[in-house]
DNA sequence: GTATGTGCAAACTTTTTGCACTTCG
DNA sequence: CGAAGTGCAAAAAGTTTGCACATAC
């Protein structure tokens, strides 16, 4: 199914890619660029950053992942696409994924009636900052 | 005003600080450091880059200004500390603010009902995506 | 006077770029 | 075959650091 996502979009298949994205399936914790290339060094030893960077780009242009926004100047990748929030631990770097239909549909509900002069909603998602407990 | 932040915080009172702090208000468009420098090098020209750094990061430790996630691998700060959140241009690097008591009332009352395991929440921010319209 | 802050320049980290070479379709 | 993708190494961009000097209190 990754080949398949890649073909949709009219990229071509690639070793690297297919890696890429494997890595972000299996390493589910929001990669850094750095976790990705380290990871995929296992087996592809000879894939260059500067690939894994382009790829990566690629594929958030193609929505078949995305960027996840943060207060470090380092970026982190999330291979969920679907509607879905972030837990933002406030005392690591610790970011875990939360899904809420009900949530949604509340914020769906408010925003629908109460519009936001000048803007278009494309997207509404939560950062939700706080502790992880033990 | 902005001195008496700075001395709450134990903070010294140097001129460097206080031209930061202004900018930070005057330049209300979460700028980067970048755009704070060159706004106070039109005061203050032997500013050190640095320094605006390091001012920066203690600024933001105090708590007298924020960070805010984007998903650049630039910095933007916010001089507003109050509760609000933030409108992301989808196809510009524009941040506004949006500040709403009544959600903040309607997602405080849904997070007292519907808890999440293993998570104390601290703060919760939108991050609206969208279009700003003409 | 002393702890704290600043200026400067060098270093570091992450990401981007250019170009020759390779590969996918 | 041709367009698209890769590897490599150099460079850029943003930020951090170390240290001598300066300043706030």
């Amino acid at each position: 199914m990754i080949k398949e996502k890649l073909i949709e979009c009219g990229l071509k298949v690639t070793p690297q890619r297919i890696a890429i994205l494997e890595a972000m399936y299996i390493l589910n914790n929001h990669p850094t660029a750095e976790n990705i290339i380290t990871y995929i060094r296992k087996t592809h030893p000879n894939i260059a950053s500067g690939t894994v960077y382009k790829a990566l780009d690629t594929l958030v242009e193609n929505e078949i992942i995305k960027k996840i926004k943060t207060e470090k100047d380092i970026m982190r990748y999330d291979g969920i696409v679907d509607q879905h929030h972030h837990l933002f631990g406030s005392e690591s770097d610790r970011i875990e994924d939360y899904t809420d239909a009900e949530l949604d549909k509340l914020l769906e509900e408010y925003f629908k009636k109460k519009k936001i002069r000048g803007f278009k909603i494309e997207e509404i998602k939560l950062q939700i900052n706080g502790r992880f407990l033990k």
